[in-house]
DNA sequence: GCCCTGACCGCCA
DNA sequence: ATGGCGGCCAGGG
């Protein structure tokens, strides 16, 4: 599980409650390869129901040191989310495809979508 | 506290 | 399918 130190004003850190950005990055990290997972899942699996920019905001302030599958998280629809000429557009699709999902019009195929459940 | 800015979401014309 | 829009919720200035 990847694990980075933060620290808040109290000093103690327990709960997604009270670190939400480490329970986002669980969740990424639980993603299994050649599956993918919308924002709004991660955010509802990490225990923050209807934070769905949050979970983008994780992903974006995510350490490169976590290595986190950032490939794997979508937009709703199964959306990738990023302009379709942008950098991040392709890098994503060519990361996707290269686990297997497959990747149309900036969209993947709905059965790639997980719920995350368990 | 107010305002703006998003790696969002879902509804609706 | 597609753009628009309001709703949502954190961060940062």
């Amino acid at each position: 599980m990847a694990r980075i130190r933060v620290s808040n004003r109290r000093g103690l850190i327990r709960s997604a409650e009270e670190q939400p950005l480490q329970a986002l990055w669980d969740v990424v990290c639980n993603i299994p390869a050649g599956r993918v997972a919308t924002y709004g899942t991660v955010a509802r699996a990490a225990g923050l129901p209807g934070r769905a920019r949050q979970a983008g905001f994780a992903l974006r302030v995510a350490p490169a040191t976590l290595h986190l599958p950032w490939h794997r998280v979508v937009g709703a629809g199964g959306r990738i989310v990023f302009p379709p000429s942008s950098r991040s557009h392709r890098e994503q699709a060519r990361l996707l495809r290269a686990e297997g999902v497959k990747v149309t019009n900036g969209r993947v195929t709905r059965s790639a979508l997980t719920d995350l459940e368990l």
